[in-house]
This record gives C-alpha cells, sequence and structure tokens, in this order.
DNA sequence: CGAAATTAATTTGCATGCAAATTAAATGTA
DNA sequence: TACATTTAATTTGCATGCAAATTAATTTCG
C-alpha cells in the first residue's frame, strides 16, 4: 500500500472497462463480417430496425455518438442501400433518415448474432442485471458531473 | 416479447459497457490533456510506471492491444522523451523500452487524475468490485471461447 | 425588417485499433 | 550447413471517434 496505488493497473475501474468493451465489439466485428457490418454499423441499425426513421440528431443523442461520427458512418449504410437519406422540407438543416426494404430484410440475417455472442460471453443473469445496472449508473454520473467531465 | 427482442438496444449488453467505456475514456483524455497524454497512452505509462521496463511483446500481451497499434504510441512516448527505445542485443527483434527520468517524474503530475475521474463516476466499492469481477470474467470467458470469438 | 445568435450537419485534423501484408532476425530441420 | 518455418515488429489500409472549424439554414431580438 503506497503513495502510487491509485495508478496500478490492477485497481483501475475503466481499463478492464475499456478492455471487455473493445475484445466484445471485436467479436462482433468477426461475426457482421458476413452481413458487411461493423459493430457501429449494427449499432446504428438496431436503431432503425426499432425506429424504422429518425434524424441525425436524434441518432446522435440516443447512440451518444457525435454527428461527426455518424455523419459518415450513415453515408455508409446509404450506399450499402440500408438506409435512405432525406433532407426535411421545412427545416432544411434537418436529415431525415429511413430504414429501406433491403434494410430491414438484414434485420432477418441478424438474428443470430446476440445469440452467438452471448455463447462466448457466457454471464448469468444476475451479472448481466448488475452490469447494466452499474454501467447505467457510471453514464448518469458523468451526464450529471460538469459539463466535460468534472 | 416478440422474434426480435435480442436485437432491441436496450437488451444489449456490449452497447452499455461501449458507452461507459467511451465516456470514461473521454474523461481522462480531457483531464490527460494537461499532461499531454491520451487515455492509450497514460495505460502505458502505468504500465511503465509499475515495471520500469519491458519488451513490445510483453507490452502487447500485457495490455491486450495489437502491437500494431503499440508501435505508434510507443514512438509518441518515445519523442515526448518519457520512454527509451533500444533492441536486444541477443535478439535483434525484441524491442527493449525503459522509463525515462523524465517519464518517471510525469507519475507524480498524473497522481490526482484517478480520484478526479472517481468523483465523476461515482460508483460504491462494491459495484467496483462487481463490475471488476464481471469484466474479467468475460474477458476469461472470451479468450477461452474459439480463437477468433466463438 | 435585418443583423446577431443559434442550430444541424459536415469537414478537417488527429489519435486510436485491428487485419493483413511485409520485413528482418532467429530457429528448426533435413 | 542451407532452407523452410517461426517470430517480433513495422507498415498499410480501413473504420471509428472526437474537438474544432466551417457551412448553411433558422430563430431571436433590437
Amino acid at each position: 500500500m503506497d503513495k502510487y496505488d491509485s495508478l496500478k493497473i490492477k485497481n483501475q475501474l475503466c481499463f478492464p472497462l475499456y478492455l471487455t468493451a473493445k475484445e466484445m465489439t471485436g467479436i462482433y466485428n468477426r461475426k457482421l463480417k458476413d452481413l458487411d457490418l461493423t459493430y457501429t454499423q449494427y449499432i446504428v441499425m438496431m436503431y432503425f430496425w426499432e425506429k424504422g426513421s429518425s434524424n441525425l440528431k436524434e441518432l446522435s443523442k440516443t447512440l451518444m455518438l457525435d454527428s461527426s461520427t455518424l455523419t459518415p458512418i450513415v453515408k455508409k449504410l446509404e450506399a450499402k442501400g440500408f438506409i435512405q437519406k432525406q433532407r426535411s422540407e421545412k427545416d432544411e438543416r434537418n436529415l431525415l433518415l429511413t430504414l429501406t426494404k433491403k434494410g430491414e430484410q438484414l434485420k432477418e440475417e441478424a438474428l443470430d448474432i446476440p445469440f452467438e455472442v452471448g455463447r462466448c460471453v457466457d454471464v448469468t443473469n444476475e451479472e448481466m442485471k448488475q452490469l447494466r445496472a452499474i454501467t447505467a449508473k457510471i453514464l448518469m454520473n458523468i451526464r450529471n458531473s460538469a459539463p466535460q467531465g468534472e
């Protein structure tokens, strides 16, 4: 127990989280290759599989991804024919996004993915519940701490 | 409860993990600006603050980061004068890495960082313990599942 | 009304990350 | 000892991510 304990890797909280997220998204990326999607693209598709349509601002807020991150991703999904872009007539700044038929069909091909990943990760329901609760708490605490995190 | 439940964002396990890691590393990045470090560079420095010296292969294995990710990071840390690179004489392929005096001094400036981040994140000891246990389990399960995850 | 401020999206610049290919050194083996 | 194999690190190519600057449209306010 010394002055520098807080800087020891084994005492970090963020690092194991970072590693786990990185390894898990890695598994997704490999499994998603068949669908020609990356993990981030898959998350965006999941959003549209639920909502059907939206706009960039809402998408950005919901997924907590910067619009400058989403702009090129949406562009790629449009190029693949999964999403359609359209400017709002009421407000030309607003970019409307709609799931296409082809995008809708992709949902069927994605059905197995969560189970395949689940088998790799293999946690109990109780653990999933705890993990969701704690990460939700952290996200809320960060949001409520000063603007840029303290 | 329908056929597509597993594809709903709120039922995902990886997504909240990914978000939390992303937001937490974001806080680190902003706080580390003063030290002229990024989060990944900080993790590498933490490794050397503990070990003093090592080589790229060991660093890569311990931090679970690809050598092709670490090569440019180590190069930057060398340019900043925090780490020294040197080829092994016994085996020229082996890249020896050593913490410099300047790198050692940086440790003092970093002492507050974990506490500042801790205040933003604000979880209990019990929650930290659970989070560490669950992420460790997931990482082990992934490692033990087939080569590329499944 | 018209300039100033705000807002939504895009662009630019920089820092990861990994897969795949490459390079160079060391090891194994016929 | 030659040649194939293995190993460590680097390079290349591609996909995020965000901060900061920019662009274009809308809203606010004097």
